[in-house]
DNA sequence: TAGGCCATCTGGTCCT
DNA sequence: AGGACCAGATGGCCTA
């Protein structure tokens, strides 16, 4: 499972480990900010692999953070290509309107029982809404669907 | 200014 | 052992 675009990833997790090397410092341009430890970051890496024998007696060796944090980024940059083709799967007014990810899941979610109602209606008029009545009857409270209210 | 959202770091756990 | 995944903590940015 691929990505959008795998070079572009390739690149950016390039990226990553180039400024990890460099530096430790913050990283993104957006809302990064190198967090409590950051700037114990690299020492943590290196020092603590001396075996201070932290909490315990763990003595076991750490990997260095900076590897694991470049990962962990790559990892969540991965996520949010998933979240970005989840939303450009979704029709909203105007069509770049900014979601939030608990947006587009729940848009999402909603928008997939719309399609589903419009097979098996066969209508592209309120299928949900009619879906419901055909289904379940008047008598339980009827939702908005927001794909139904949609003006074509 | 408070609250929502987000990126990042970090330690723990599970899997290969 | 190393990597993937996850949740909690933290701090920055943006908007009402």
């Amino acid at each position: 499972m691929a990505v959008s675009s795998s070079s572009s990833a390739v690149n950016y997790l390039m990226a990553l480990f180039a400024q990890d090397s460099n530096s430790s410092g913050s990283v993104s341009g957006s809302g990064g900010s190198g967090a409590a430890a950051d700037s114990e970051d690299s020492q943590l890496g290196v020092e603590l692999q001396g075996g201070q024998g932290g909490q315990g007696g763990n003595s076991r060796r750490r990997p260095p953070r900076q590897k694991i944090n470049a990962r962990e980024r790559y990892r969540t940059f991965n996520v949010n290509s998933a979240y970005e083709a989840l939303r450009n799967l979704i029709p909203t007014e105007p069509m770049n309107r900014k979601l939030s990810k608990i947006e587009i899941i729940r848009l999402a979610s909603s928008y997939i029982t719309h399609l589903s109602s419009t097979l098996e209606t066969g209508t592209e008029c309120q299928p949900c809404l009619l879906h419901k009545y055909e289904n379940e009857g008047i008598a339980r409270r009827i939702s908005i669907c927001t794909f139904c209210l949609k003006t074509k």
